[in-house]
RNA sequence: GUGGGUGUAGCUCAGUUGGUUAGAGUACCGGAUUGUGGUUCCGGGUGUCGUGGGUUCGAGUCCCAUCUCCCACC
């Protein structure tokens, strides 16, 4: 359920998302943790530490192994990874493009060739919210298909039509799943995602169509896939405007500090991105001055923090010549920290954003910090 | 002391009958990464070819001397 507090100028909006795991203070960022783990050796007490709201995994890599029958049987997925808070659970949808070379598309779902073990897996909308069910997440994504940009209208058109075809199947589905008796999280939700490229009109006939479904939230999908900024901003910008105001809206896969505040800025709720994780991981840490690359020569002797801004665990403690001799010498402790570092940032930034709408000057914080985030200093 | 071997990038090494601007891996330096296949991808050569001399149009390559290190013998 979302309660909407106060809508900023511009879009922006400031509000309460419940699950039954919880209350997410939203705008928010969510935690990627695609294999029910955080990549880099965080554990469910490190993300309270780090002021993390919303866990995220994934049901194609979860299926895969170790199997969501496994994890029912082990009394579902906040159990099995012991994160008691909010978990959404991505439906597979996004493979469909990720593992491209490795899958076949028709009406009935996606076939894939496992990136495990190779052996041939099927997954439509009723597999999707069967694993989703079994998992027991509080959000089930619908299963959609993600299509790269570019690509030709018709088959923007063509996949729109399926993805809609495939959302009134994924809400059936859902729904039975869900009445059973043994169900995980009885009280589960589904999400709608909106595709259609950065076509004006298929983005915006899609959106209406599913927004007549009357669904607990609503996710734009598809960007950040190829476009530039503004043609994703421009498409956000039109497709809000027929998102339902009393529901979430979710902004997948995006993006980089500055994205997230362009799409506060355009009436976004949630967001989630590997980036904070992934760049973590190769050594490229986010300040409030700029993104730097602690494997730089220049940071051989410097002592330090990350960020001389930041309150985080890491920065607290360590030395930027310190954390970069661990990435030199490949330490795992150098992953963990960065990763720590990183998601600190983000979930940090999202407070920043919520007080800034609290208190009236989102403007002004976009106006200052949307641009010097993304810059590499 | 004698004989043989060896010396090319920080490291391990390749380099044809002498032929254009000196090659690879690794290390190092830098970049990429947007609903995650965590050791990936892309770019960069950083060199007095041990040293000196000689032959040659031309030498990492052939010749002489010398030095280093290794091995064997005395």
């Amino acid at each position: 359920m979302y309660r909407l507090l106060k809508q900023e100028e511009g879009h922006a909006r400031r509000g309460e998302f419940t699950t039954p795991h919880g209350t997410v203070q939203t705008p928010a960022f969510m935690n990627v943790g695609t294999v029910a783990a955080i990549k880099g050796g965080l554990s469910a007490k490190d993300l309270e530490d780090i002021g993390t709201q919303v866990e995220l995994s994934n049901t194609y890599h979860l299926h895969v192994r170790p199997g969501d029958e496994l994890i029912r049987d082990m009394g579902g997925l906040h159990k099995f990874m012991g994160w008691h808070g909010p978990i959404l659970t991505d439906s597979g949808g996004f493979q469909v493009f990720s593992l491209a070379g490795l899958r076949k598309v028709t009406e009935e779902g996606v076939s894939f060739q496992s990136h495990v073990d190779g052996r041939r897996l099927f997954i439509g909308p009723e597999q999707s919210m069967r694993i989703q069910a079994n998992l027991g997440s509080d959000v089930a994504m619908a299963f959609d298909e993600c299509v790269k940009i570019p690509s030709p209208r018709e088959y923007f058109q063509a996949a729109n039509g399926r993805t809609y075809r495939w959302l009134v199947r994924c809400k059936k589905a859902l729904a039975a799943y869900n009445a059973e008796p043994d169900a995980v999280n009885p009280c589960q939700m589904l999400f709608g995602i909106n595709q259609g490229g950065i076509y004006p009109d298929l983005r915006v006939e899609h959106m209406k169509a599913i927004a007549e479904l009357d669904l607990p939230g609503y996710a734009i999908g598809g960007l950040a896939v190829g476009e530039t900024h503004q043609e994703m901003y421009d498409t956000i910008e039109l497709v809000q405007e027929h998102m339902p105001a009393d529901r979430p809206r979710y902004l997948m896969g995006v993006g980089t500090p500055g994205n997230i505040i362009e799409g506060v800025w355009r009436g976004v709720d949630l967001f989630d991105c590997v980036m904070p994780a992934r760049n973590g991981r190769h050594a490229h840490l986010f300040t409030k001055a700029g993104i730097i690359n602690l494997k730089n020569e220049k940071y051989a002797r410097d002592e330090s923090p990350i960020d001389p801004e930041c309150g985080c665990p890491v920065c607290r403690r360590y030395s930027r010549a310190y954390l970069r001799h661990l990435f030199k010498a490949e330490e795992a402790l150098g992953l963990r920290l960065a990763v720590m570092h990183n998601l600190w940032f983000y979930n940090h930034l999202m407070e920043e954003i919520r007080a800034a709408l609290d208190e009236g000057h989102f403007a002004a914080y976009r106006a200052k910090y949307a641009k010097i985030l993304d810059t590499r200093i």
